[in-house]
DNA sequence: AGAGGCACGTGTCAGC
DNA sequence: GCTGACACGTGCCTCT
């Protein structure tokens, strides 16, 4: 994952490292005239004074002259600049594990072929995913109405993603979804969380009710229980938001959407 | 010439502003710049104070004189800047159509979170079309729909980050038994039920005490949550009563108990 | 009152 | 050459 940077970062981020300042002498920086949400802005023929001055400025070399109070708002804005680089820094790093999901493509592509590619591999996904759905949904459908039994009678249970086949009839089922450290049991709006955590991972329940909330997840009981090794929880979740105009369409939703829930959890648990 | 450049400027300006995040519904505005139709508005009086003078460069205002080999460079300057304002605004488009295809993200989520819940939801859906793979060619391969009330369920979930998959030796980890009625996750000498019966059946209640003392399982705590077509139970019991001289038999003689007990409570609820 | 975020202008360095 | 991509420093704004 960090290889990826080449040499072209790496340089970059041997520059970041190395040494902090220097390049100001020149900086001129020029005019900013336009300044954005403030206001301001020139408009346009008139032309009117824009620049001024300002001095102000840092840290200039040479030319002495009144140094004063700097300090206080030296130390302040080098903590600016500094917050930054690290926001950067950070921004690249997430481009480069966004690119090292997206397959095929060019190791050394640029931000905007990076969030592009995104863009259309996403939406590749989402539109397999949905076309997958319906088909199944259709399959589903025509079993029942036409051959009631016999036809799709297999394939009850089995790996992790697999909802308990029968149970869309008119029944209340659970439909299960299974991880070593998460097991999560959909039912109707409801749904029941177990999990396991060890070695205990502060802030695990800080986590489940972010997502609580991220999900528009109503929390229904919280059950805790620990010992010196390990922590188990019992959760009973329901699913309020979700517009229910048509059935179907809402409980693949809400089913979509314990699934990110879920996912999510078991990864920040392993990670 | 002067003149031109400014107004060139501050058109690109608008341009450049239009909206930047704009496919979100609400709001916005951004934040930025305030432009209203073709004019500007300045700031407040104070805020003139800034702007750089600095020479060096770019397009002053008025100050006649030197023009000369000005404007080559000048030009060539501007451009740049245009450029790289261009490309900025085009990042911006990108992260907002990027944006939109993301599910449950605020809307006016910055920047990093769009790139990691970008990166979220592409691991997500890689990982549920895998499994949604997975499930069609075993659904292919085998139609082994044989009794299977309980089915057997390994482990295993993500493929990408642990192989936590049957690390049972000394680490915390479900192993879950499924049905459409009764879910039952082991963990160590605990486990948790998830139960949900519908129509209501009278007597479940007692008949998961008898069978907890029936198998000597304590009853750690338990959740029941009716509506009026359907009780769910969230159990969470704990065997204490198996001795455990040899510790591998006991934790078989622990899950075979657990089993047991699943079973009969389910056949229970669908006698 | 302050920390974080954004867009700007700017200099620098790769590669058609 | 020139063109695009990046990171930087910097001012301003928002949210808390």
């Amino acid at each position: 994952m960090v290889e990826e940077a080449e040499h072209d970062s790496s340089l970059l981020w041997n520059d970041d490292q190395s040494w902090a300042f220097p390049v100001l002498p020149v900086h001129d920086n020029g005019g900013k005239l336009l300044i954005d949400g403030g206001k301001i802005l020139l408009s346009e023929g008139t032309a009117v004074s824009e620049q001024a001055a300002n001095d102000k400025g840092k840290k200039r070399s040479g030319c002495g002259s009144g140094e004063s109070d700097d300090h206080d708002h030296d130390h302040d804005h080098e903590l600016h600049i500094w917050t930054e680089r690290e926001r950067r820094k950070k921004m690249r790093n997430m481009f480069a594990t966004l690119h090292s999901l997206i397959p095929h493509l060019h190791p050394r592509a640029d931000k905007s072929s990076i969030v592009d590619e995104a863009v259309i591999h996403i939406k590749n996904m989402q539109q397999t995913l949905e076309d997958l759905e319906k088909q199944k949904e259709e399959k589903l459908k025509g079993g029942q109405s036409r051959e009631a039994f016999l036809a799709e009678q297999g394939s009850t249970s089995q790996s992790q993603l697999q909802p308990n086949a029968n149970a869309n009839a008119n029944g209340f089922f659970f439909k299960t979804w299974t991880s070593p450290n998460v097991v999560m049991n959909v039912c109707g709006n409801d749904a029941h969380f177990n999990i396991v955590c060890s070695p205990i991972k502060p802030g695990l329940m800080t986590y489940v009710v972010f997502l609580m909330d991220k999900y528009n997840l109503h929390l229904v009981s919280a059950h805790v229980a620990s010992d010196p090794t390990a922590r188990t929880y019992m959760l009973h979740t329901r699913a309020n938001g979700i517009p229910q105009q048509f059935p179907e369409a809402a409980s693949f939703l809400v089913e979509e959407t314990y699934k990110q829930t879920a996912t999510e959890l078991m990864l920040w648990i392993n990670s």
